[in-house]
DNA sequence: GAGTCGTGGTC
DNA sequence: TGACCAAGACT
């Protein structure tokens, strides 16, 4: 049994949830459901992702695949079609896995405890007790992002929180509050008032402690430190990087090539890319076309650590050229592009090029 | 335990 | 407009 911190108010959890039920959100597609299936699909999709972004996403998931066996029936470039665009393409991997180990595992079902489904791919301790919180009324403590900064703020909690040292007592902080709380907190709306509490209340700017359930007793508005509350991470400067890709046109195809699993991008369909110009045109010297390749604008795409500067080269060859393939590349009609799963930046360069345009002959 | 992994919203 | 970061997990 774990010990009660004196110095938690036992009605803070409650406050939260009595506020989640009159002022938090109500209206997003994966609330007010308890299917473990549905809470988990929008759990890891919300994972580092905002609810907006997330919304028509979970939609055509449940579209395609409307059970967990579904999901895992589908095949793996199924799955990434469908995510592709949302970013932190391990997440559907594992999504897939997951799916797999409860179908083939489990008998299609999930775990009853957050212990349990913590062990499962993909799924970690926040959203574990996430799943558990909503879908069975487990009293798991979530921690996200929207939980830190307001934990940090109402028990004025310092420090970089990349360290594991914070970490660690945002978390004990996290458990202290749900078991200061009576039993009959409702989990639901408290893990969800939580979250609704960090996105509309207790922003990273200009939060509004008016209409806040714990400004009472928030140690960081007592002492008016709600603008250096929590401890901004510590940034390094992105570094920029280049590489050049490839677009090879031949009979109104495009040859585009799947990425290993594992990096950037991994396991989505994109162009051939190069580290350098001269790589590139190695290439473009097998490919029988009538002249060199054709410069594009070139494009910059900003990921969490680092700047890559596109250069897109498009290489048209003849029709009766031959158009050899490796194994992980495909030669693929520009009408059927949207197929295939691509990273944002490659999308949006071929939708540039193709879209609505006849093609040149 | 720090680095890696996307994309888009916000101010 | 560029910094900041969002319902984090994995290695």
């Amino acid at each position: 049994m774990p010990r009660r911190d004196p110095a938690i108010p036992d009605d803070a959890a409650s406050r939260i949830a009595a506020w989640q039920r009159r002022a938090g959100r109500h209206g997003l597609p994966w609330q007010h459901t308890r299917d473990p299936y549905r809470v988990w699909l929008s759990e890891i999709m919300l994972q580092q992702t905002q609810a907006t972004t997330v919304v028509p996403y979970y939609e055509r998931f449940l579209t395609l695949f409307p059970t967990v066996v579904d999901l895992a029936d589908a095949p793996q470039d199924a799955v990434l079609r469908a995510w592709a665009g949302l970013g932190y393409y391990a997440r559907a991997r594992n999504l897939h896995r997951c799916a797999q180990a409860l179908r083939d595992e489990h008998g299609g079902r999930f775990p009853a405890t957050a212990a349990d489904l913590a062990q499962l791919p993909g799924i970690g301790p926040s959203t574990a007790a996430a799943v558990a919180a909503f879908a069975y009324g487990e009293r798991a403590p979530i921690l996200d992002g929207n939980v830190r900064r307001v934990l940090a703020r109402y028990f004025a909690i310092e420090g970089d929180p990349a360290t594991a040292r914070t970490a660690r007592r945002l978390w004990s902080h996290a458990r202290a509050l749900v078991d200061a709380a009576p039993a009959d907190l409702d989990m639901a709306a408290y893990t969800q008032g939580q979250m609704d509490l960090g996105a509309t209340v207790c922003t990273r700017t200009r939060p509004d402690c008016a209409r806040c359930p714990l400004s009472p007793d928030c140690r960081a508005r007592i002492e008016g430190r709600q603008g250096e509350l929590p401890t901004p991470r510590a940034r390094r400067a992105q570094p920029l990087r280049h590489c050049w890709m490839l677009i090879a046109e031949c009979e109104g195809r495009v040859l585009l090539e799947r990425r290993p699993d594992t990096g950037i991008w991994g396991g989505l369909w994109a162009l051939p890319q190069f580290e350098d110009e001269a790589a590139l045109e190695a290439v473009c010297a097998g490919l029988a076309a009538a002249g060199p390749p054709l410069s594009l604008a070139s494009i910059e795409h900003v990921f969490t650590h680092f700047r890559l500067r596109i250069q897109p080269l498009w290489l048209r060859i003849p029709d009766d050229a031959p158009t050899p393939a490796e194994a992980n590349q495909a030669w693929v009609g520009i009408g059927n592009l949207a197929d295939h799963g691509m990273p944002a930046p490659v999308a949006r360069l071929l939708d540039g090029l193709y879209d609505g345009t006849p093609l040149p002959r």
